[in-house]
DNA sequence: CATTGGCACTCTCGTTGTTAGAGTGCTAAC
DNA sequence: GTTAGCACTCTAACAACGAGAGTGCCAATG
């Protein structure tokens, strides 16, 4: 079910791309680019005017039928101009596309938004979709940082005004979670006793000292050599393991729909809700987590090449951040296949190594 | 700035509302209800045969001619169906809907899935736009419940595995942030002495003695009192404070932007494109909380009673939540003017009391 | 022999004209 | 006061049509 996620797109190119003449590889390169831009089918005698080609309309003409011949260009109808196919699309990502770092000035602007304000851990991701939302024109997606199974890092009970209790949680990975105890069910735990600040005291000494690194399941298991009171704290911090692990996928930061909404291609609406329903609620990012990981860097899935129906018109350039062993996140962009890519792959990977170094760096240190 | 926010609409329709026949306040409520479910303008035919209207159409019509004198029905072009005016829904919500209690079949669901799983309170604002969404088929928004001003409640700080410390601030209105201290700043704050555990702890002691429910300034105006650490540490808390203050508005949870996308007035998108830019970036929903806290219960803003010229073709339906003098958030729906107030104003009404109750029962009470 | 100008052909898109139908407003009759 | 009838108006839908853009092919050309 992971392989399959994308269609291997490294096998089929690879005979057609290197084969392409010189003329083929321009004209291609100038149809999806200018079919990127303005959104209309591009015709021969346009291009030879925009494009400054040295050549007649007549002989791009003839060049366009053999990319159409490829499979790379197609028509929407006889007499139309060329649009890029998903498979020429891809050419031009993997061959074709002049593809430059960041300029130093976006580079400084992104910087200068993160270090900006005092930021927690969500608000990053907030603002990482929202840069690559206004910085791409398209929709960005962000999921946190986590890792793939969360484990014990360090228990504290924090007490409130009313006598109750609150949990705080930090993960092996760094995250933080909070419960409240109610005083009654702790008292229900240990009947007789009144758990007074030194029981519970005592009780998360032990736990940090028996729990440290454990998983979920891990935690269970221990359940039975602890003191009453102590295992039911460890039986909530059990619960509040698998609660990460589950609700991974649900905290996804999306920014800058509206302007996949404008987009031509989508006008009416009702063609992108299904694309956000399969975003939003099902499995969906969580499956291409291992695939991105495996490769590493940006990762681009146009059109047909996803697998999952309600994607076959749009494209993902997506990129992991963090590091595979300890808390694993996803960051990208979606639009129509007709994408600026050579904008998209550049800020998606500048924003991929710069969530790294910011979660690496301790992120929410407060460096005053 | 504050008033103004939305038009005082007790004044205008109090001399029409109360002046309409029992015939016109008939023929309005079914041109609404009809328009609301079509969004097509309705005619004098249509009226009576769906309506079974015991009189004929020319009747119906003359009365719509009155409506319309009355500034409550309008005339897309001649010969086009009529339409209701935002005064005309204006009278419908407050004079000529049937409403009622949300069914309890719904109450029943609503209530489930908040008790199903154990969640946290960000998800809870998370569920409660999703099913406003889905429930009134608008978008819903959602902020969180915070007090207009951050108190200090208790302070913990946290070990962390790598020496570093997890300042845990738990609000007045039980709230949670937390923040890590780095030991090279906390160092570089006490020259010569280390900063053991001991002392950490007893600066904490001290921390949560002095500071008991003051606010950002006051906790400013304590920092020359204390020992060095324990100022360092004030110092971080007032600015987790003064944060909390600050980005109140940016934590807005919206589900169900598609619901109204595809309401034909707005299916090309653009048109929600200012809506949306409103919602998110401005303090538009800051200004609303005190318009809607005056007046408790659910507020209905229809098109052009929103001050705000990007609102005019939309309406909002909005409650507020908690206690005014404690924790106080916003929940409500956004549409079209055609919106099916019937449904979502005892919806939004009873989400509104069930978040009450949430956060006034401890809501993240861990009840097993 | 690759390139190009020329040309016939095709298809879309915007314009125009026409019509059917829905809806109104008015008036005279009940 | 209500209603039937009727003339009038406006839109939406459709067909006809020409302009324009674009193609594919071929013969001429360097």
């Amino acid at each position: 079910m992971v392989e399959g996620m994308a269609r291997d797109e490294e096998r089929a190119p690879s005979r057609s791309v290197l084969d392409l003449t010189e003329r083929q590889r321009i004209v291609l390169r100038a149809v999806v680019e200018d079919y990127v831009l303005n959104a209309i089918p591009v015709g021969s005698q346009a291009l030879v005017e925009r494009y400054g080609l040295p050549v007649s309309s007549a002989t791009v003409r003839s060049a366009m039928a053999e990319l159409e011949a490829l499979g790379l260009l197609s028509h929407p109808h006889t007499s139309a101009g060329r649009v890029p196919s998903d498979l020429g699309y891809r050419t031009y990502v993997e061959s074709l596309m002049r593809e430059s770092a960041l300029d130093r000035a976006d580079q400084l602007m992104i910087r200068h938004q993160f270090s900006q304000v005092q930021l927690t851990s969500n608000e990053w991701l907030r603002l990482a979709a929202s840069i690559l939302a206004t910085s791409t024109r398209s929709a960005a997606v962000v999921t946190p940082a986590r890792a793939r199974r969360a484990r014990f890092g360090h228990l504290q009970l924090v007490e409130l005004a009313d006598r109750a209790r609150l949990a705080v949680l930090v993960f092996g990975d760094g995250n933080v979670v909070q419960r409240r105890l109610h005083r009654t069910s702790l008292e229900k735990a240990t009947p007789g006793e009144p758990a007074g600040q030194a029981e519970l005291d005592t009780a998360a000494a032990t736990l940090n000292r028996e729990l440290a690194g454990l998983s979920a399941p891990q935690v269970r298991r221990k359940l039975g050599k602890l003191t009453p009171l102590a295992a039911h704290v460890a039986e909530v911090v059990a619960q509040m393991l698998e609660e990460s692990d589950a609700v991974a996928v649900e905290e996804v930061f999306t920014d800058g729909i509206v302007n996949v909404l404008e987009q031509p291609e989508f006008a009416g609406g009702a063609k992108l809700r299904g694309v956000l329903e399969v975003l939003q609620r099902s499995d969906f990012l969580e499956q291409l987590v291992p695939v991105l990981s495996r490769r590493g860097g940006v990762t681009v899935i146009i059109g047909h090449e996803n697998v999952n129906d309600a994607m076959h018109e749009v494209s993902l350039v997506f990129a992991p951040y963090g590091t595979e062993d300890s808390a694993l996140g996803l960051l990208g962009v979606l639009g129509p296949t007709r994408m600026p890519y050579p904008r998209a792959i550049p800020t998606v990977r500048y924003l991929s190594t710069l969530m790294n170094e910011l979660i690496t760096n301790h992120p929410t240190e407060n460096h005053d």
